[in-house]
DNA sequence: TCCCTTAATTGAGCCAGATCATTTTAGTGC
DNA sequence: GCACTAAAATGATCTGGCTCAATTAAGGGA
């Protein structure tokens, strides 16, 4: 009982029926940008919407691909990583419920900018994107949140690019733990733990480093109990410490 | 004649009268968020706004001060910078006429997340912020147009990401000044001249490297008469082996 | 319970680029 | 034309983090 390791993580794995059309009401007000908006309003919305769900690991589209559709998260974890030529990979966003991701930008052509990748078993609504469009000009309330969604992430991309050209790996990688925490954060018996599976690769990709060093410095941050962490999961036992390191 | 040496860069500095109330309504059709609107909603929206002048060098405003306007810019070039604790700054944007700057987003407290410097002299138009969120919900199609052009920058922001973490210095400068020579470019005698004054010390900021690194690369690149360039000025002589360089 | 796969760890050598310290030069003002 | 100043170039040294190469171990499957 007490001898059998497993991972802390809790199971995502979900069956149709957790997709289903019944709850899609429910879940679209969660999303920030529908959440001014009226019950007839929504149901309104709610008609154009479609529901999918996908496996861990499975790729729900490629960078460069046409893109079509806007999608969002009810369910489960979504990484956005983008592939380059030197077959590194850079992870631009991990994603929880009630995110959006796609393509909004009608200028230029209309591609995929990265890959996005199921992190865990999913529920994502999509929309196609001409309907999209046309819901922001009916409903300006939800054009300016969207825009106020957009214009947060251009925010923390631009603090990331400040953290890449400034801060060592250790800080960077400290800075990432401390921001998944708080999207991810659960509290359990392995302290403050990383709803998500999380690969050390994954860690590296979010800081622009190898995963050698990525390794290194969990290592490090396990020596000193800052950290517990086993084969794709990270839980945080001091997230003061960590926060201290971030930024000092 | 012949013989004395000038900066080869147009002479930006405006009298008064270039940044006058009589100019103002035709500057603001040239943004491109109000490219839609007809005229009488174009002569309503010009009432918002007020214009001011800045020299070269001015700030105007610096990062973490309360943000309550929204600018334009109508001539000249202005820069946004993140100032680090490490005394490392940080450049993000050089924006040209037509673009805009200043905090959209009304989530979380309103601070400017960067400084904005005066690269040249310039004319700025503003709005309050207050006054532009309530036309945001006046004119859908304005709306609209501002989110494109944020996820925009959202896009190039992580094209950037991108270049920091995969690319060698060398190749992120040129993809710098490519892109630059887009936006700034102008045929002139000694090549595609970048209209503005540009420091080694900028590009460095823009490249995140250090100012001797900068200095050390465009010099390889005069060298094989890629560029031509002086004191905060630079000429692109060949294009195209630039091109090659940043995505070989 | 053991086995197997794949993630994670660890070691050693190396190099791009940072840093520090000068020297040189472009371009302006007089 | 000359002198002055801040930008740019250049040299020398040092190091964080990458790369290559094994080795170790976590945890799921049967």
């Amino acid at each position: 009982m007490a001898g059998r390791k497993t991972t802390p993580l809790k199971d995502f794995s979900l069956g149709t029926h957790r997709c289903s059309v019944d709850l899609r009401l429910e879940k679209l007000r969660l999303v920030p940008f529908f959440t001014d908006l009226d019950e007839d309003e929504l149901t309104a919305i709610n008609q154009q919407f479609s529901a999918a769900h996908h496996h861990a690991d499975e790729t729900i589209y490629y960078q460069d691909e046409r893109a079509t559709m806007l999608r969002v998260v009810v369910h489960g974890a979504v990484k956005l990583v983008r592939h380059t030529m030197e077959g590194k990979d850079v992870l631009l966003d991990m994603l929880q419920p009630g995110e959006y991701f796609g393509n909004l930008s009608t200028s230029g052509k209309a591609v995929y900018s990265e890959t996005a990748r199921v992190q865990t078993d999913v529920c994502i609504l999509s929309i196609r994107m001409s309907d999209f469009r046309s819901l922001l000009n009916d409903y300006p309330k939800v054009a300016v949140a969207v825009l106020d969604i957009t214009a947060d992430r251009l925010q923390s991309s631009r603090k990331k690019i400040r953290h890449l050209t400034t801060l060592t790996v250790k800080k960077r990688i400290a800075h990432i733990l401390v921001m998944l925490s708080e999207k991810f954060g659960e509290q359990s018996t392995h302290g403050l733990l990383l709803q998500l599976p999380l690969s050390r690769k994954d860690l590296a990709d979010m800081a622009g480093t190898s995963s050698e060093t990525a390794s290194r410095i969990m290592s490090d941050f396990q020596d000193r109990d800052i950290i517990k962490t086993g084969r794709q999961w990270v839980g945080i036992s001091d997230i003061d410490r960590l926060a201290d390191i971030a930024k000092e």
